[in-house]
DNA sequence: CTCATTGCAAACGGTTTGCACTGGT
DNA sequence: ACCAGTGCAAACCGTTTGCAATGAG
């Protein structure tokens, strides 16, 4: 799968370097979405010469080709992650847990808002942000 | 209103400085969400002493206080707007225009992710994506 | 008078750029 | 051999911090 989308890389007259590869691996691997700085940290396990900046472009660059996903966390934080199943996130304003929705759920939601506003929405990234039960749970404590 | 701010401020030990009260007024009187170096350059006109530290640290302490609310834009830009109407924006990937959503639309699917998640999902401020009636109509054209 | 709040300058962290070198094809 | 892709260092930009000065109460 990973040699299907290398070799689909290559049709298209891009290179197949080693970071390329790696990078490709590491996100892929992962099971979670990956700020650069993290993809940079991994990546370094296997290719101890690797450079941030060719982190930041090699992300730029497969996101361009649709290899990867790109999404807006909260406070500006980029994530990257292996593209293919859409979903959003839910994060904790407490302790920063998130949690994946998957797409489905926000269609009826897409759908009302197509019919009372005529807009077709097709947000595929959306971040909600909310408490998750475990810090719902001491916040009431607290506040007892 | 901003006089019953103040004074709501005043009430709870914290001081009306020129900066708190330029910075409110500027929130205040915009009608759409602004970003801190929006808030510095508007500030700017009426204090041009003011500097970009104290916005961010009146900000974060106007946001601590429930006078204005923080929200992130779909692209991860903290923005901020003075508190009170909740409502979300649904956003025109093409032209740009955007929509005020009501925030009760939003409500059954929090009220869904509750029971589905166990999260007690409170973003007040959300942005979809889409395309509004115009540019679909446009873009059909193009396709066809 | 006191202490919260400010201005200044400098640090910060994540991201981007210019440029010469390298290595995939 | 050619040029896409890399490493390095330095710039960048929005944001944060330490500290001394100020001004609201």
């Amino acid at each position: 799968m990973s040699h299907h989308l290398t070799q689909q890389l290559q049709a298209q007259g891009h290179r197949i370097t080693p970071q390329r590869a790696a990078i490709l691996r590491v996100i892929e691997q992962s099971d979670k979405h990956l700020t650069p700085v993290e993809v940079y940290q991994l990546t370094k396990k296997s290719l101890p010469e690797i450079t941030e900046p060719t982190v930041y472009r090699t992300l730029t660059f497969f996101a361009s080709q649709g290899l990867v996903m790109v999404a807006h966390m909260g406070n500006g934080q980029l994530v990257y992650e292996a593209a293919g199943h859409e979903h959003h996130h839910l994060v904790c304003r407490e302790c920063n847990y998130s949690l994946e929705i998957d797409h489905s759920i926000l269609e009826p939601l897409y759908q009302q808002l197509k019919e009372s506003t005529g807009y077709e929405v097709d947000s595929i990234h959306v971040t909600f942000f909310g408490l998750c039960p475990h810090c719902r749970e001491n916040q009431e404590e607290v506040e007892s």
